[in-house]
DNA sequence: ACCTGAACACCGTTCAAGT
DNA sequence: ACCTGAACACCGTTCAAGT
């Protein structure tokens, strides 16, 4: 809790935060989620407060509770709009390579652990455990059930093309899914796998989508 | 924050809670570990309070920094004890099945997925992104590399044995491990997987180790 | 050597009051 | 309808003082 000053400064450099602030803000909702977004990466999930994402908004720090029934539920809305781009990229795979099961999956896990490389905090948010509190908004099951979605489609085309195996849909997709959402956890998480570049990111994403395809390819 | 008088009453009742208290308490390192470890999974994380820690202890809430740094240390402490039991079940599925490598990892993924499944705050703890982090203590490092060392000597034994294939040890281990490690994330994590039995754990760990293995067998 | 109690700067949340 | 300022109960950390 140093520094004072130099987090002041920093704040008012940062993208999202504004100088000017008439009364009433306008979009005070997505300036927050987009503030949050970025002070998480910066500060990391234990150090970041709600009172700093109101002074890099720009308003004090009791006006979030008129748009967030409290600190988690704009957390929420930050791991939402994470599985948003989840899916998205995942879908932008599938469609990029029609036809074509093994390069779909491929590139999706390399896409999947590329993001999540960029974004460390986000994705410990979204997979620390969140969803599965009880009080968790519709929504966000929603969206992330989208994004799982767009995974179980590749795989289930991919088993109907009979280029795929394995007992049934749900199965694959775990196992699929399980190894590229491990591998990207060991990066975020352990100090022992620690890539230096997107390139080496992209070398273990093949290492371990290599193995995951030999396992689930049709014998 | 509410019912203060309940989590009082719990904390009473808690193994490692003492109401008697001596001016000098003995051994107020390990039990201020144990106290956290408990806490730790019964309130979350986010919500777990250095200053409960100590009441459970039965110390005030400055006693703690005579034997930590801070918070932090502590909890790197409990993490530390999380990655021996790790190591030493990996051991014990190797030893278990002397010569057959294929049980062995197979025993070991279960005991991973079984072991952080019961544990799940501690899990998210040790593989949260701590390790990542700068000032990480050198015997926790160690710790968290001997339960890694466990994993490779089972892949290795197996490759040198011919039973598993591969480019070299490293990548097989980092493979197997992905798989292992992602389904116990995202049992933890999401809200989709919610297994409610041991048994139904232990169906989802053979499902993933199989796949896994197909992947990682010579061919 | 080990622990306490008061103090400090912070935090999330609430609520009457302002615009 | 939206935001502020003061207040409340907490929190981690420090430090002189007690045993």
């Amino acid at each position: 809790m140093l520094d004072l000053a130099v987090d002041a400064d920093m704040m008012k450099n940062s993208r999202h935060c504004r100088r000017e602030r008439p009364y009433h803000h306008g979009d005070l909702y997505s300036s927050l989620v987009k503030a949050a977004e970025e002070l998480l990466e910066i500060k990391g999930a234990n150090a970041l407060s709600l009172r700093e994402v109101c002074q890099c908004a720009g308003v004090s720090h009791a006006a979030p509770y008129r748009h967030f029934r409290d600190k988690a539920a704009l957390m929420e809305a930050v791991a939402k709009a994470g599985f948003d781009q989840l899916g998205a990229m995942t879908r932008d795979a599938r469609t990029k390579h029609p036809g074509d099961p093994v390069m779909q999956i491929l590139d999706a896990g390399r896409a999947y652990v590329a993001w999540a490389t960029e974004n460390p905090e986000r994705t410990r948010l979204m997979f620390g455990g969140m969803m599965k509190s009880e009080d968790i908004d519709e929504d966000l099951h929603r969206t992330a059930e989208a994004a799982y979605d767009e995974i179980y489609r590749i795989i289930d085309d991919g088993r109907s093309a009979g280029v795929f195996g394995g007992r049934d849909t749900d199965s694959v997709v775990l196992s699929a899914w399980s190894a590229v959402h491990g591998l990207t956890m060991l990066i975020l998480g352990s100090g022992k796998l620690t890539p230096d570049s997107p390139g080496d990111v992209r070398d273990l994403a093949d290492v371990v989508g290599e193995t995951m395809l030999s396992g689930i390819r049709s014998r």
